[in-house]
DNA sequence: TCCATTTAGATCGTGTGCGATATATATGTG
DNA sequence: CACATATATATCGCACACGATCTAAATGGA
């Protein structure tokens, strides 16, 4: 009960988060390998699932990544023919990222992956909505979120 | 109750644990350059602290990574001087790593290093210990693992 | 013993992630 | 208006991460 450092590297939280997002990404894998994508494309998608004609800097936000991870990743989608990118007429520094057709179709996919995803947890919808809430908070604190979503 | 497949990415598990991995490195990043790691490098010598002289083989298993991952970034601590690689004699397909003066005396940063980072994620410690068996148990599910550790 | 099969690592190509830097457009100030 | 500053995105270099492939060494029969 004190405050001993773990002795194995599967009891250090870092290690149990970096693990399982490796494990939640070979998941899909096969999955997304079907239609194409690779899984921060499939988030990217998601993201204009829900908002379509957003900003690069919008999408920045929301997924929590660099531009200069995004960039190249949002051409690849543009080559794979899902999204269009066009600068802004009213701020020329501005890129609006679009769907297209093709991109906006993949959507129709997304509930079997989810359902195939959330079956392989093994988890019970509350508790994996409990664990959701509980990585949000942990990724609030220590990335020193006050509450800017 | 239903079940409603969630209309924001934060509301999703796979985006929670990836964005919370994200935020975690970042935390590590500035606190890992200061001796000159990156976070892969750092939880691989923490394998080696935990048991010396392993060979490739046994650092994936821990690790869950894969040789073309591990093996390139041996090279890298190997040059930094941190570890040694050797052929085994008794069956020379292995290598067997081991910690060199350097790579061992690292090991006195990492107390504070966790304190850091458990410090900054704002959870008392039997809630992290919670949430590290609640991951535990969803990477062991979802990446189909009978207990075969 | 001979040879097919298995196992351990290494190598290669592609796609992230991110720090550092670059560029162009907007904005603010005198 | 002129110019310094700030903002939005792009580019570059490096380090993962992994599938596919390769090589060499062990192993397991017939």
């Amino acid at each position: 009960m004190k405050d001993q450092l773990p002795e194995h590297l599967d009891e250090y939280i870092c290690f149990a988060v970096y693990s399982a997002q490796h494990a939640i990404n070979r998941a899909y894998k096969p999955l997304l390998a079907e239609i194409g994508l690779t899984y921060p494309q499939y988030i990217t998608l998601m993201a204009l699932w829900s908002h379509d004609h957003q900003t690069v800097g919008a999408l920045c936000k929301q997924l929590r990544l660099d531009t200069s991870t995004l960039t190249p990743m949002l051409k690849r989608l543009q080559t794979l023919g899902h999204i269009r990118r066009a600068r802004s007429t009213e701020d020329e520094r501005q890129v609006i990222v679009s769907l297209t057709e093709s991109g906006r179709d993949l959507q129709r996919h997304s509930p079997a992956i989810t359902r195939c995803i959330v079956e392989g947890t093994g988890f019970a919808a509350e508790d994996l909505n409990a664990l959701v809430r509980t990585l949000d908070q942990l990724r609030g604190n220590i990335s020193g979120e006050s509450d800017l979503t």
